[in-house]
DNA sequence: CAGTGGTCTAGACCACGAA
DNA sequence: TCGTGGTCTAGACCACTGG
């Protein structure tokens, strides 16, 4: 039986160290398996309630990897991924000094075709928010963005008046995202976008698809065109974290 | 009593997607203060561990600020911005259950032009390496790499064979990354690029600009090319499984 | 004081992987 | 089949907040 320190925090807090602790001293690290979860609680005195809580924080944190039927195991090196932010085009423009301004062209509820209801992950065919806007940078149209919102989770985003909230800002208020898909690619203009935005047909657009999802529901569905020419995604980000 | 859907998601799973969607239809917008644990537990029918477990790890994605004796509430917006992930394109081909085969175009040692010199930030003039890589997809050619590597940083990069590591991998193990600058446009294909990347010269490319700082020092700057009609950058990514 | 969230237990059933 | 981790429950005690 082992003894965990008899300070103030939680048990499973001490459960957890007590791993980082073994794990840092490389005491299992000749297979990097772990103890079974009854193992640790045989030899820690705990119920395996909090073991489970311990191991499963230090998983959700990068430190565990754990197989159903086989063990916990200590995780990898981190994996190597680079990550892009994207900001709000109406608080980036002006971030840069510049003014913005934006053009309602649509605002209407639709039914989705065949496709969108897919994307949606509808069972029944309901009818949708559909908005096109166009947002300037100093009079000069930078983004067409044409956006898809189910009404179930935003009811009244076709009484906004989206040239003085952009629809970007309006959506985050009123639903939370907790998962976000975006796809970005190079096309060609095609009439539409190059209309709107001043520009040849054929030249050269980025193409931003974007889904956001609420828990399981799919929220919303965005198509943003950028006049390549024109407009860049840019961030700069610094991988934060140890711990 | 409020059921839960059938689905074969874990209950405090479900309870998690319940108090979501009710946060996002704004049910308990008003004071937004959420039922007691208790009354969760009585309403949906479950056990109040599973109630915790759900509101703990939605406070732990930053959807609820939780105060001990008094209740849990919605917790204010999130700063608007959103991260894209980026892989590194041979993990992600092998991912897709595709084949990955690079070739290597160039590798040297070379002066910088002022333009690159003055992007490494560099006093003086010194000699840097120069790659180009051509990455293939099952056999067709979908992104142009051309990268510039600080010697100081990583001194034996001229000397690896980069069509059996790529040139991403071998860097990441060199040199800890602290920071990382992306800039995405679309451009026409330039002689180049079309001749490498099998396509016609002005046809839609995305063009993926980045740099990369170990502490204070530019480690990397590279040029990513990818063929427009093959290749989108694409994600998915939780805000909640971050941070 | 009553109600809130925070922790912890003992015991149970399940899905999965390996022998 | 057995051991693994994954989930879930009922009940308990605690620390904290407010009236």
């Amino acid at each position: 039986m082992i003894d965990l320190p008899d300070t103030a925090s939680p048990l499973y807090e001490k459960v957890k160290d007590y791993i980082l602790t073994n794990i840092g001293t490389g005491r299992w690290g000749k297979d990097r398996k772990l103890p079974s979860e009854n193992e640790l609680v045989a030899s820690l005195g705990v119920s395996r309630m909090t073991v489970h809580r311990a191991l499963r924080e230090l998983t959700s944190a990068g430190f565990l990897i754990r197989l159903q039927g086989v063990g916990t195991f200590i995780a990898p090196p981190r994996p190597q991924s680079t990550l892009i932010e994207i900001n709000n085009i109406a608080a980036e423009i002006v971030e840069r000094g510049n003014s913005h301004r934006s053009e309602v062209l649509v605002l209407e509820t639709m039914m989705p075709t065949k496709e969108l209801a897919l994307s949606f992950e509808f069972a029944k065919r309901v009818s949708i928010y559909h908005s096109v806007v166009v947002n300037f940078e100093n009079d000069l149209p930078v983004q067409l963005e044409e956006r898809f919102v189910n009404p179930g989770l935003i009811p009244d985003y076709d009484k906004q008046d989206f040239t003085k909230t952009a629809t970007y800002d309006y959506l985050m208020q009123k639903t939370p995202v907790t998962e976000v898909e975006h796809i970005i690619s190079a096309i060609p203009a095609d009439k539409e976008a190059a209309q709107h935005l001043g520009i040849d047909v054929g030249s050269c657009c980025l193409l931003l698809h974007r889904r956001t999802w609420t828990g399981a529901i799919v929220a919303t569905i965005s198509k943003l065109t950028y006049a390549g020419s024109r407009y860049s995604l840019g961030s700069r980000y610094s991988p934060s974290k140890a711990s």
